[in-house]
DNA sequence: TCCATATTTCCAATATGATGGAAATATGTG
DNA sequence: CACATATTTCCATCATATTGGAAATATGGA
C-alpha cells in the first residue's frame, strides 16, 4: 500500500458516522449487514448513509453485494490489514521494546476467542 | 478509546502530509525528530508543517519536547496502539480464520527485528 | 401492470479544512 | 544588547466535505 491509498482509507475512517459504520461491519464479520439495517441501527438518514457507504467502498474498506432488494455491505479484512500494516511499517526504528505491546494487543484481538473485547478495553 | 477520539485521530492521519509526518516519526522511534528536520526531509513550508504537527499533537498521536532552539516531535506508540485496537475491537464476529492473518502481520511488525519491513511488503 | 420496499442520485446550502506570506515569539550566541 | 536560528501564530483566500429533502432507480410480490 502506498501513501495516497492509505490517506484515502484513513480520511474515510476519520468521520464519526463512517467509523461507526466500519466498526459495525468489522464486528459483523463476513455475512455483512444490509444498508437498511445499518441505517436502522445507527439512526442515519438513508441518503447520508448511502454517501458514506460509497466513500468507504471507494476507499476499498468495505465491499457490497446485492441480495434481493437489499444491498449487503461487509468489511474488507484484507484492506484493513494492509492499512494497519502500513501504519506500522518500520515501526519504532528497530527498538522492539517500544512497539512490542502493540503487537501483543493486536494478536489478542486477532485471536477472536470472545475474550478479546475485555482484554482490549483494559489495554 | 471511544468513537469521537478515534475519529479525531483517524482524520488527523487522513491527510497526505500528516500521514507522512506520522510515519516518519513512527519509524524514528523514541528519539524523535526536530520540526525543522521534518520540514527538510518532507519538503514542507514551516507554517504548514507547524499546523499539521499541531493537529497530530492535538489528536494525541505525537508528543513534543523542547531541546535548545528546536522542538522535537516523537510518535506516541500508546496512542497508536489504542487506535489500532479500537479499529479491531470485536473483530470479525468471533470467526478467527477471518482476521487471524491480520494479527500475524502485525505481530511481525511488532517484532521489529529488521526483517519486518520486507515481510510487510509481501503481505 | 401496479404497488411497496430498498437504496441511490441530484442538488444547493452550509460548514470545515488547507494553504502560504508575513509578522511574532522563543532560544541561543557573540 | 544585537543578531541569527527555529518555530509558531495571524490572516485571508480558496477548495473540499457534509448535509438532508426530493426525485429517480431497482427489485420483488400481488
Amino acid at each position: 500500500m502506498e501513501l495516497k491509498a492509505a490517506t484515502v482509507s484513513l480520511s474515510a475512517l476519520g468521520h464519526e458516522g463512517r467509523l461507526a459504520i466500519f466498526r459495525l461491519l468489522v464486528q459483523a464479520g463476513r455475512p455483512g449487514v444490509a444498508a437498511g439495517e445499518i441505517a436502522r441501527r445507527l439512526a442515519m438518514v438513508p441518503n447520508t448513509l448511502s454517501a458514506n457507504l460509497n466513500i468507504l467502498s471507494h476507499a476499498g474498506l468495505i465491499g457490497a453485494r446485492r441480495e434481493g432488494r437489499s444491498i449487503i455491505y461487509a468489511a474488507d479484512y484484507g484492506a484493513m490489514s494492509a492499512l494497519l500494516g502500513f501504519l506500522m511499517e518500520d515501526c519504532c526504528g528497530g527498538a522492539p521494546e517500544i512497539c512490542a505491546p502493540l503487537g501483543d494487543i493486536l494478536a489478542k484481538a486477532a485471536a477472536c476467542d470472545g475474550t478479546c473485547q475485555t482484554e482490549l478495553e483494559t489495554a
